[in-house]
DNA sequence: ATGGAAGTGAGAATGATTATCATTATTAGG
DNA sequence: CCTAATAATGATAATCATTCTCACTTCCAT
């Protein structure tokens, strides 16, 4: 069974909230276990997991795919767009909406049946340091 | 150091890449080795990795992020959507291309300094089975 | 045939994530 | 202030997808 947490958020929680959100990148778990841990240098990385995915449940985190195989986590949670290296696997934050009509979008919720909730735009290709680096 | 595959495509190779194509949903790499092993009896997993790898790489066919932690593989290469259940996690193809204005992509690839490849919409909300039944 | 390169399968190793469990904090009553 | 119920914790083991290793086979070109 699965604990529950709370609503009201203890130190060690408040302590991760605080690192994801501080973080500009998308750090995984261990990256947030290695950063918390000089805060609160007691907390196991069992508790970073189960708090992280506490956050993600009630929605004040998310969780993105990263090009590894390991999960990263993201404290802007307002819908936005990102941009993935194609070569390096780089996951970049687009600073700027891509607005989607809204008729293409309910007609492509229509065709595969579901309830649309949100959307996200993901952009492929070489990011700079890719790019300039001819390999 | 990684094993080079020659250009032509031998018997297991070709049994991995028919298998993908034929797939309607997005297998993993477990489910295609089970597949194929109804061909090709003796064909390892790791076999089956190899080969996967060395499609992607060729560009016969694409990963896909799955909700679970594992990589599905697709046989679509055309450039297409994704819905996804935040539900229960399954990932549908979008029959209908979502168009996203030109000028709207190369704003955000100039704001992440990306030099733009392709792009890829996906959908999030609740599925056909999901949306119906009330949990 | 034959020699080298490419490809293979079995099983071990890796590494992120999850489960287990005994211990410690926290809370609400009394 | 006790105290008992409950929530949370950290260490560690377990899980599971994926990758690595390596001896063995296949496949050509000579």
């Amino acid at each position: 069974m699965q604990t529950k947490l709370k609503t009201r958020l203890n130190s060690n929680a408040q302590a991760v909230l605080d690192t994801v959100q501080a973080a500009h990148n998308h750090p995984t778990a261990q990256e947030i276990y290695e950063a918390v841990k000089r805060l609160r240098p007691n907390i196991g990385l069992a508790s970073v997991y189960r708090i992280l995915h506490h956050l993600v449940e009630q929605g004040s985190i998310k969780e993105v795919g990263r090009s590894d195989d390991c999960t990263g986590y993201d404290g802007r949670v307002s819908r936005h767009d990102h941009a993935i290296c194609t070569n390096c696997g780089a996951l970049l934050d687009v600073p700027v909406d891509v607005i989607v009509p809204s008729e293409a979008l309910e007609q492509a919720a229509y065709a595969t049946g579901i309830e649309l909730g949100s959307y996200e735009v993901r952009l492929y290709g070489l990011c700079t340091s890719c790019s300039t680096q001819n390999n």
